[in-house]
DNA sequence: TATTGTTATACTCTATAACTATA
DNA sequence: TATAGTTATAGAGTATAACAATA
């Protein structure tokens, strides 16, 4: 054996994201929004009152490409901006009635968009997929944030 | 509990495969590749001749931006396309010698960025990880080739 | 007639630099 | 001076239509 190759989970990630996208495009353009849209719901969601900044290395969207994004989402009603009291530079961003409600839409349809994507995947295994996920993203939200000891 | 939300994993998967790629970029830079030569040369090495078309599902690529792709590997010597004999309308694609040595490099180069964005999993949880991603990639992967009974 | 690879082209996404306002 | 948000713009990624060669 001359090479033990590295079993690079980056490759994979980028395979399965690109066919969850692709499948998912028609029912996103069902309901007018894009990926970037349903990303940067279902993050609000979570973190209702992030700054664009913050945003914007959650999202890892450039701060100056979420500009447009966020003018887009707030001319629809979905999601508000609201200059902060404390730091009148930043924009504080939550989700509107109308924002939680279309992305409950969204989540609706693209669950069976994810069932057939990780049809191969029994319940079990897709909710530890979701958690190791979800422990990578917060690993790495930690650091980029607050905290700088990474 | 008004709304049980769905475990979308979806969003995770889009939110670490561009912490991901962000953090790659001044690696692959280094070696004068974009995430998509390497995504191209990674998924080649398991599926050494394949045709375009078959490519082009494997990688969820356009057919005809995938031209242009391997126009580039091409030209630097990474890969090589010869008429299949059986079908002449089909080029089948491999790796070079050049193309698997400039993978190899890639993945030692890459395998510190995806320590450092999956530094909250151990070992074991980034082998399950992998297998999961593998589980899911080539269940769709048999979909969308040969069987139609998906 | 259908499929493989190709070209041309428009559209979306992303990155860089410079500006305004607040701190 | 440094940071948050914004604008303008160039470059990379993606999708659609049309064509030549082969089946």
């Amino acid at each position: 054996m001359i090479d033990q190759p590295a079993r690079r989970v980056g490759a994979l990630l980028d395979q399965v994201g690109r066919q969850l996208r692709q499948h998912s495009m028609p029912a996103l353009d069902s309901l007018g929004m894009r990926p970037r849209h349903l990303l940067t719901l279902t993050v609000l969601r979570d973190r209702a009152g992030s700054s664009q900044a913050d945003l914007s290395t959650l999202l890892q969207i450039d701060r100056t490409n979420l500009v447009g994004l966020l003018n887009e989402l707030e001319a629809d009603g979905l999601i508000e901006r609201r200059r902060s009291p404390e730091d009148r530079r930043r924009h504080l961003v939550e989700l509107t009635r109308d924002g939680r409600e279309l992305l409950s839409k969204a989540e609706f349809a693209l669950a069976f968009v994810e069932d057939h994507v990780f049809g191969a995947l029994d319940a079990s295994q897709r909710e530890t997929l979701y958690e190791l996920l979800q422990l990578a993203a917060n690993g790495e939200a930690s650091c980029s944030e607050l905290s700088s000891d990474c």
